[in-house]
DNA sequence: GCCCGCCTATTTGTCGACAATTTTGCCAGA
DNA sequence: TCTGGCAAAATTGTCGACAAATAGGCGGGC
């Protein structure tokens, strides 16, 4: 189903996804320490292998480590989320005016067939699942459809777990999905339009919006805990 | 001297600092295996801070591994010098804009007075010193003033490495420098300015001028070898 | 002569133990 | 009681050895 196929072959590799998932969805609490040989007992791995997944989680900043000290889960903040939008915005509007270059017929058809299912969905399920696979899904087309590796590298080994680690963390489930779908929508036409300058501009507006969106849920959700 | 304080405090990160450059600057050759053995003896540490500087390395595209394979130096080609200049541009313009609008005024005093040093030095000893070190403090200088930590590190730890292998190993010594002075000195102005879209306008320009001068150097390059 | 499978050799992946550094807790002195 | 420093405990950094997987060469079969 996932058009992430992301093989672990080796043990690192399985550990390093685990270890992901289990920060970005909270069940490895932001600011925690990591203790080398605590995980090393829970993932029932030898210490080496928790070093490498813990040096691959600091590449793509899901992690902080002080030499000789530990590293720690990052922790959420309001101006981590601005700058982590500012160059989602940058990146991902380059992705898809490149993808309205580069992405084939065929590609964007599948894209297109993406989309239609994803709305069959919603109307059937009560949008519920378009929420987190659906988006994220159209999002990595349109990045690997630029078909630029150091765009792919950086937003989908890199950038895309921590927007995921917001968006989990912060309880994503509002009235945002169905405009998000209309906006998905518009910007594969322009894309299949090859229109390459307006397909940049739907994006960023389209991750602007999504910034605003999760920035208030982000407000609403400190200012629950203050009280 | 250098802007760039990387403190190697641990003996691994020694080892990935060497290895970085003598890959950037070509004395370990572009597509060259790495064998952890070989390293591990040639750098006299063991094979597991080997295997790290390589994962390190790995994180910045400058080496590639296969699982139970083995990693190999990236290999430099007209597609991908096209690929890292395309995020280059949008990141590094991104940042000018963020720099005009988050720099601090001793700052943006700091920059103009080292930019007056590298005029200074230019005159004098025939503007051979600008080339290298003067342009990659001049960007790092910029992308800091940006003060987004997730474009710091793409950029700085990531991207700009593969940028200065690039440049090195196609010799770069040409006429571009006295232009790329200029350039450097009005997207100053602007950043003082504080006029953020023209910053990241003539920032965009800079990188894409340099992209071209930069490719036709490949070109050449490959045209000499091909011969 | 060519192709397929096996076997050896080399290389990578993983592990547990040791060394070095930092943190914690305690004690003495003011 | 508070502060400074020393010592012990815990944690990270580094290492060499073993396990697993791959690449290359050899021989047998067609």
């Amino acid at each position: 189903m996932s058009f992430t196929t992301e093989t672990a072959v080796t043990n690192a590799d399985k550990t390093y996804m685990q270890l992901r998932n289990d920060i970005v969805e909270g069940r490895v609490a932001a600011g925690t320490k990591l203790s080398e040989v605590e995980l090393s007992t829970n993932y029932c791995v030898s210490r080496a292998v928790i070093r490498e997944a813990i040096n691959r989680l600091m590449a793509c900043h899901l992690v902080e480590r002080k030499a000789n000290v530990g590293a720690r889960v990052v922790t959420l903040s309001p101006e981590g989320l601005e700058q982590l939008y500012q160059v989602r915005e940058s990146l991902e509007g380059m992705a898809a005016r490149l993808a309205a270059k580069n992405m084939t017929d065929t590609e964007i058809e599948n894209l297109q067939h993406l989309l239609n299912t994803h709305f069959d969905q919603q109307v059937q399920t009560g949008e519920s699942y378009y929420q987190e696979a659906g988006d994220v899904d159209f999002h990595y087309r349109i990045v690997q459809g630029s078909k630029n590796q150091h765009l792919i590298s950086v937003l989908i080994n890199g950038l895309y777990h921590l927007v995921r680690m917001y968006r989990v963390q912060l309880g994503m489930a509002g009235p945002r999905v169905t405009t998000a779908f209309d906006e998905h929508l518009h910007i594969v036409k322009a894309i299949a339009n090859r229109d390459e300058e307006l397909a940049e501009i739907l994006m960023r507006r389209h991750i602007l919006y999504s910034k605003n969106n999760i920035q208030t849920k982000l407000l609403n959700h400190s200012n629950l805990k203050g009280q």
